[in-house]
DNA sequence: TATAAAGCTTCCAGCAACTGGAGGGTCAAT
DNA sequence: ATTGACCCTCCAGTTGCTGGAAGCTTTATA
């Protein structure tokens, strides 16, 4: 199949796709004679594949890893749990970063009037 | 004084000076005849003001706003509210976004046994 | 006073992970 | 034969810096 039929079932933008053949993540399996990619369903499979670690917020670097365990018979769970946690732990560190700054601001904004008046705590906060 | 020093004041690297004085959001105050920027106290505190400004992660655009309002004698407070309230959502929809991605990653990871065999419910989940 | 180190300048490149567009070839249908 | 929908490559832009090269200027030391 060509590009947009892979996009299709991939659900992932053919720009996409072109741009993980050329960093190598998922390459094309091969080429029309007139240069068209071409996919088959293992390609497919990759591309759906790479495209839900992404959802889970994982780098390129981090999916390439996972990918390579994808297709190794003699992977070991712990090898796969280990970039998990990984992530994981970055998730509850953003988390907790987040829930800072919303404290914060929450309270700041709490605190202003928002009136026409130019006086406000996030502006004394800020300046 | 010249740039390192404002640098010190501000606690922003120099090179983040320089880039804020190439965009616009924090002008140099003058150049020496050998063409060195230099910046008085009140540019400094808009530097202050921006780092801050940037922490609380408002975008440069967000930013650019808020310094416009910061030396604006007939601001309204309803006008800083409205983008602090922008940026507060922002935060709060980060923060749920994560919060999904959490729960699943970590039920993944709890059920995965993470020993020498292959079997991975989180392999599973995205193959 | 010579020189070396530190500090300043500009300009270019790169990071992450795409996305958009220009310019041009290909394919299927009318 | 032509139209429109594909496809290709290459380049630029996104956000917000950061690093480095090449080359001045200033400061400190010998």
């Amino acid at each position: 199949m060509n590009i947009s039929d892979a996009a299709k079932k991939s659900e992932l933008p053919v720009k996409t796709i072109r741009y993980y053949a050329e960093i190598g993540l998922v390459k094309e399996t091969g080429r029309t004679a007139s240069g068209y990619r071409t996919y088959d369903e293992t390609a497919v499979k990759r591309l759906i594949f790479v495209r839900r670690s992404r959802e889970f917020g994982f780098s390129i670097s981090q999916t390439e890893e996972l990918l390579a365990l994808y297709s190794d018979e003699k992977r070991s769970s712990a090898e796969v749990k280990a970039i998990a946690q990984k992530r994981l732990i970055e998730i509850e560190a953003k988390q907790k970063e987040l829930e800072i700054l919303r404290k914060e601001l929450s309270n700041l904004v709490q605190s202003c009037h928002g009136d026409d008046r130019p006086n406000c705590p996030i502006m004394d906060y800020l300046g």
